[in-house]
DNA sequence: CCTTAATTGTAAGCAAGTTAACACTTTACT
DNA sequence: AGTAAAGTGTTAACTTGCTTACAATTAAGG
């Protein structure tokens, strides 16, 4: 019964939808789970025997620790997003981990080799995965090329605009964003000061662009975003 | 007699050494050339039959236009270095364009489509092609990364650092960097103004830390680099 | 060789956003 | 319910690096 539960949460990934039943069975034989609370961190990156992970359920954050000991937030990773040693590079030692922002976060992963092994008995595995690896590397430059060359309101603006596209849920006119986010987290992510980030959230607010509070974020006209 | 030439240039480079002979002249059946001079633009992306480029030798800069007409140097492309539809989304229009950095350049390309194919008929072509995406995509990461978090003058230096690494002649104590770069050029790599490259530089140079002209940039001791 | 264009050096004034500090509000926990 | 901790609002002083402007130098072409 476990068996089936793991076999729906894989067929269900647009990675895996080029493989036939007998080879998403394959790769059940390899995956193993795990689940988390809010607050939990989750995983440090485990050299010995690096692991790809698929989010199947809830949100979290990567925050990788620089040599003065600062975290960042490097990612907030959705349901469906894979995360891990994408790079099929088992020799990068990243300090990173993962916290739950959400309760209930649920997790597959496999490891690297594992996956590998599949891939070169499925070339079809192969190309999709490098496809998948290809628009995260392009959704990376993107986010990243906003950092440099947009002021820190537009970048706040992106961010939400992303943030919409990717968890908003229309309830008539309005767009609702579930905010699982601190200030802190926003201005980590826009790679800002934590005042800066508080100013300009209240200042969309006081201009009617958006209402905000702890819990979520409504968005009552997407065109005044832009 | 072309035809040798060309298998010489694919062999030589690592993303084939998992290819026997036989799987080498296959791809050269669907490899192109090109050829250009200082100064010469190299190609448009091609959105009707994209097309992945390998640099064989000279430098080029790939640069990035954006919506209101401006200029970016997103990425300085090095003998060896693979450019172009990384990802395998031909949906991808982005405008950019090559312009060639030294004299002599030479670029081999095949369509991505082509490409796709031979990946799917070799497994381990598709693995290490995409071990190759990952690893630029860290080293995408990484640039970003420093862009974001260290000032101008950490920059230059780490990217200076960085071409060492790839480009250094180690004469003597010295290490000699051929220039050919404009600090227009390398402003916009590091993501500044062209004057603070320039006093940066200068400072770089009264410090007695690097030597510089327009031709070459010397290192005499890579210590003081950092 | 002379003219023009491209590249480099340098300085003043300005803008965005940082740091540091503190008060206030909400949440979590016992 | 009461207290500690976390999160938020707001300000003032300061810093980096940008923009603009112009001069000086080097390269390129007729």
């Amino acid at each position: 019964m476990f068996e089936e539960l793991k076999y729906w949460y894989l067929r269900d990934h647009k990675l895996f939808k080029t493989l036939n039943m007998l080879q998403i069975k394959e790769l059940c034989m390899i995956v193993g789970f795990k689940k988390a609370n809010k607050g939990d961190i989750i995983y440090f990156s485990n050299v010995e025997s690096p692991r790809i992970y698929l989010l199947k359920k809830g949100n979290i954050k990567i925050v990788s620790v620089d040599d003065e000991g600062n975290e960042f937030v490097k990612d907030i990773i959705q349901k469906g997003d894979l995360f891990g040693e994408l790079t099929l590079d088992p020799d990068s030692k990243s300090n990173e981990f993962a916290v739950a922002l959400t309760e209930e976060v649920s997790i597959c992963s496999f490891l690297l080799s594992d996956f590998e092994k599949l891939m070169l008995k499925h070339p079809d595995l192969a190309l999709s995965y490098t496809k998948f690896v290809g628009l995260k590397m392009k959704r990376i430059k993107n986010n990243y090329s906003n950092l440099i060359s947009k002021d820190a309101k537009e970048r706040l603006k992106i961010f939400i605009l992303d943030w919409v596209e990717k968890e908003g849920e229309t309830v008539g006119d309005k767009i609702i964003l579930n905010n699982y986010l601190t200030q802190e987290d926003i201005a980590q992510i826009i790679c800002t000061s934590r005042p800066t980030a508080s100013k300009l959230l209240n200042d969309l607010v006081e201009n009617g662009i958006i209402e905000y509070n702890r819990k979520e974020i409504i968005i009552p006209n997407i065109k005044k975003m832009y």
